[in-house]
DNA sequence: GTCAATAAGATTGCTAACAATGTGGGCGGT
DNA sequence: ACCGCCCACATTGTTAGCAATCTTATTGAC
């Protein structure tokens, strides 16, 4: 009943996955302040959901609040997305390894199509496919285990880092390297060796931190963070 | 300013951490209703800040929440204490191994002063030192890591389980099995050996695991769990 | 006696106004 | 010109009241 009717009807994501969004794709920089009213406007909600919203963010580390002074997006630094790849390095493994024991021989199918067609992307070259393909996988075998509890930490830890994520897709040898890699960890999951499938896991994202800093060496991380002050 | 004047001084733990400890210590009981009025009444704070508390005490699964219909205290499932405990396992894990390699010698002399300390109270047969000595040596292995991120999921996922750890303790031969456990683990992180000490950890975490379903099969988890509706 | 419709009650979620608090800019002193 | 003080401003945190929504008990039909 109010008077908008217009993002209305599609408001069927919460106000907090938009505004996680809108931080995570970069319209809100880092730094920038975040005023309750502003953001009531902007997302037309109230502020008592703004504020809802705020208390969880910061509560995964993408903004930061202080008494009486407001919440801003909290640049997350490259030492933090090493730290969190670390973390999701263990858990993932443990998840492949539950995955490896656990799923059905109709996961097992599915994987392996999810392995050619990542092939597939590379071979074209095609740096969105294999990137989304690569998540599909990370996703399914994560489903294979059925370990809520490490899916619940995964989840809240990819915000954190999905701008360092997507700069690693965009280094030259990594498709090929991450491939390499996907299928191996696809290959000792679908043969049901759990301890294979954590190593294989393990080791791929521990690859995906050398990738982290090699970027951090070509100073590539300096180039997103405007101080930005209209 | 208020007029009560009495729990003011003191009030230095905030309102989230006062009402987890009343649900952690079970002075409400699981399936119980919590009524944002009475909480802010009983904790004397306002409404919005109970239910700020509320919003961060779902997302670390303490209550559920529904829309319109309130919270209630979310009773923890064995199946999820284990789920917790495997997730444990790993990250505990982690932070075993980057205390091997990154710990000063300062820390490993502390750490061997805990598990003289540990090994005396189980002699002793004093259960809370025991308990209190071992839950030490966690914190100190976690805070030599240097890994926040793990750190702060560990954190989060220790209330959840609180409970059940309890139990665990009390169970006859533990101490006696955990003590032989920790010192291994405290073995091989003064060792400097970042293998040992991630497998030893792990190991521990892999016989609490047990411990947890050797309670189950004593039906130990019926006990506390009363329907509660006055 | 059982079931459905309905009304009454309780509780959350929202709105609007206000109080508390921190910020920045202007003003005067040196 | 530079420094510190003070005040106006912006923003959050709180309060009180209301509307929306869910639950429960009651009533009435079959």
């Amino acid at each position: 009943m109010t008077a908008s009717g217009e993002t209305e009807a599609l408001a069927e994501v919460s106000l907090l996955d938009r505004l996680r969004l809108a931080i995570v794709h970069g319209e809100l920089t880092p730094g920038q302040r975040l005023v309750e009213a502003d953001l009531a406007m902007r997302f037309n909600g109230s502020r008592g959901a703004v504020r809802e919203a705020l208390v969880l963010l910061e509560n995964e580390g993408l903004i930061a609040r202080q008494r009486n002074r407001g919440a801003s997006v909290r640049p997350v630094s490259l030492d933090e997305a090493i730290e969190i790849t670390e973390v999701r390095a263990v858990l993932e493994g443990l998840c492949a390894a539950k995955a490896a024991t656990g799923g059905t021989a109709a996961d097992r199918r599915k994987l392996k199509s999810i392995a050619t067609a990542m092939q597939k992307a590379v071979k074209q070259n095609d740096v969105l496919a294999y990137s989304s393909t690569s998540q599909e996988a990370h996703l399914y075998i994560r489903g294979m285990a059925k370990q809520q509890t490490a899916s619940i930490v995964l989840d809240r830890l990819r915000y954190q880092s999905v701008r360092y994520q997507f700069s690693v897709a965009m280094l030259p040898a990594r498709p090929a390297q991450g491939l390499k890699e996907h299928l191996a960890i696809i290959d000792a999951v679908t043969s049901r060796s759990a301890d294979d499938a954590e190593q294989t896991m393990r080791a791929h994202l521990t690859s995906v931190i050398g990738a982290l800093q090699q970027l951090a060496a070509m100073g590539v991380f300096g180039a997103y963070v405007p101080p930005a002050r209209p």
